[in-house]
DNA sequence: ACAAGAACAGTAATCATTATTAATTATGGA
DNA sequence: TCCATAATTAATAATGATTACTGTTCTTGT
């Protein structure tokens, strides 16, 4: 049942790329991204590796943006900021959010609660300066 | 530069298939319920229509859920519990979580926050049951 | 009823993601 | 080191949701 992992030099680099960004990339940019050092990189591989690692909480999906998925290499659970206008997705650090305990709505609704994600939707400071002539 | 809107037998049956459920349906949920009504329905009509809505504030969006958006008539600020086995959508009331003011992060980071999203993730009562034999 | 524009059905096109398959690579043992 | 086996991959095809296009059909104001 469990799995037999062989090493991977392209599955380390992925993590890695994933890693040591904070866009919170799509599987096309951790391609494009490593496309230069690994010339014979598959967008396959990409896909593949990335739901693996989501699979393995390794890391995580900050969920879909304009179509594409966002990933997040940082686990610990914290707060989204996602651009309306140019998609753009910033962490904001927990302090701001507070949640209520949520062993109550489990309860009361019967289910299972494994995470809380907190999301705030506006415009980015670059699109409010784009968009603010003045 | 405002628009003129006939109207529309169908879009207002769309409109209406959002707001009288609760199940926070897909494009596809609302073409398939409305088909037997609507024989000559099309699905990209109803896809016109629902990102219609949206824009004008009219129903929001929950995300994409297994790859399709889900939809909400409740325009309401209000808190979504997804189950990350069946994929179905039930709202929580909002006195479970509450959340610290924003505006100090939209002042400290440059930003119009917009709403905030709080989505929780985990198991449904009945995908618990189906899991758990005893 | 008529003209102008809005909405539509039907279909084709697009785009992200997943599956397939044959070739490459890692691993553990002889 | 060489081999066998299984894991991983590249390349490509396939899928599935959504969007765009085109010619026809409603809506609305006159």
């Amino acid at each position: 049942m469990e799995r037999k992992q062989n090493y991977s030099r392209k599955r380390e680099a992925i993590l890695n790329a994933i890693k040591t960004t904070t866009i919170h990339p799509t599987a096309e940019w951790v391609y494009q991204t490593l496309k230069p050092d690994y010339p014979d990189l598959s967008l396959g591989t990409v896909y593949r590796n990335l739901s693996q690692f989501k699979n393995d909480g390794v890391i995580i999906s900050v969920g879909t943006v304009n179509g594409q998925e966002r990933f997040d290499g940082n686990t610990k659970p914290h707060t989204h900021f996602i651009c309306s206008s140019c998609g753009s997705v910033i962490d904001i650090p927990d302090e701001f959010v507070s949640l209520k305990t949520n062993d109550d709505i489990a309860q009361k609704y019967h289910i299972l609660v494994d995470s809380v994600d907190v999301q705030l939707h506006g415009l980015c400071s670059q699109c409010l300066q784009r968009h603010t002539p003045l």
